[in-house]
DNA sequence: TGACATAAACCCATATTGCATATAAGTAAA
DNA sequence: TTTACTTATATGCAATATGGGTTTATGTCA
């Protein structure tokens, strides 16, 4: 088998006449829910690893690019578009399904709370915190649970991906509504990093880099003084 | 067709039931020469885009890891490992390449300058210098230049990753031998950057990280007063 | 009306950075 | 041997950014 051929001879490859591995899409879906970061799960109930839990995914049909795959699955598994989509890494160790090789292209998409809320309603996900280090705990105060084949790695990379670029991207916005406060804000940022953060230094940080656009409207619902709302503004 | 089939029904998919997409690796080998951020790119002789340059690649075989096949064709095309290798992104555009479906997963490898050398005495690759934004110019002053297929977008987010990722990651060190002095050092910077920096500066900033071990040994070939050489050090 | 809670503004010590300047240490030419 | 030259390395200083506490403002609720 020419497995070392140039992709400059393309032309004399015939796609039939060899192995190709299958090519799958998987979703890292990420959100706050009670102030923790946490991502939404589907549950196997078809061996191998009936009973774990796994990031939902699927195949790339033969007629639509990664991008078109991924917000189609994110339609199919929490019932909406629009949510923050953005390719996360590429896995494909050999073995890292025991049936046949597949190659998946993991996605992050991140949502905000209303959205997680539904997509729990409207479909077959759970939601699970994440914890410390490296594992997801379905439903209130159980243990962390193992997750099925290398979804768990894809999930801590989804983590660090997150927390590496909240502060200088705009990831942290995709978890909030148009219209938020400071405060909110404040808690993305603390629930994707997990340490608390310095209130004055936070709100001067963030108004300095000039995207925060007050409206002028304060929240409602608050038993105490009602914080100002704002959106976000244009880049430059 | 399933295409929305759930990962966990994947038991039920037979693989020679479906067209599969093929899956091709993609290197961007970017290394300094002449003070000069470059890629590496071999010449494509075969239509489509007969005569245009490329990226080096080729096909991930049903028996080898993504990061394998990468360290296959960098060997093949440069003729020795032990550059570093890391992914960069997938591309899964349906027309991306007018016969076939193709998915490529892109990875960044970075070289030294003696690895530069040596691969364009070896193999079948040549130096581009980057360009301002988008652009690659092969040889000395010859025009900027076309790259296959979606082979301009590629290397452009690969400078893009490296320029986002040189100041606070490792990822300059490989461009440089083993023991550097802080010059060169910052002449790396400097090329990925396309900016000038200021010395005193940049010298705190390195030191005061410490990660960089001086040797007490000094560079030799210099008409004038030898900087220290460094070597970096393990984290923490 | 007053207790309470949080927002928002303010202050200050410290760390970081940009930038200019001074000193050290080598080579090369007179 | 001396002097010019070039670059490395060290230092000083102002401007800026950051951590963290204090004060004031503004709402709800008993």
């Amino acid at each position: 088998m020419n497995i070392s051929g140039d992709s400059e001879f393309l032309s004399d490859y015939d796609p039939t006449a060899y192995d190709c591995p299958s090519v799958t899409v998987d979703l890292v879906l990420l959100g706050l829910h009670r102030q923790r970061l946490s991502a939404l799960l589907v549950r196997r109930d078809q061996p191998p690893q009936a009973g774990h839990w796994a990031l939902p995914g699927g195949f790339v049909a033969i007629d639509e690019s990664l991008d078109v795959a991924a917000a189609r699955l994110l339609r199919d598994k929490v019932g909406f578009d629009g949510a923050h989509l953005e390719q996360l890494y590429s896995f494909g160790a050999v073995d890292r399904d025991p049936r046949m090789r597949v190659i998946t292209i993991a996605y992050l998409a991140l949502l905000r709370e209303d959205q997680m809320n539904a997509a729990v309603r409207a479909g077959r996900v759970a939601v699970a915190a994440l914890e410390g280090e490296r594992l997801a705990a379905i439903g209130e105060d159980q243990a962390a649970l193992p997750l099925a084949f290398d979804h768990q790695a894809i999930l801590a990379l989804a983590r660090d991906r997150l927390r590496g670029k909240i502060d200088y991207s705009d990831l942290a916005f995709a978890f909030l509504p148009p219209r938020f406060t400071l405060r909110a804000l404040q808690d993305v940022h603390e629930a994707v990093l997990g340490t608390p953060l310095n209130k004055p230094a936070f709100r001067r940080r963030m108004l300095d880099r000039g995207r925060l656009v007050a409206t002028g409207m304060r929240e409602d619902e608050a038993s105490h003084r009602p914080a100002e709302l704002f959106t976000l503004g244009s880049a430059r």
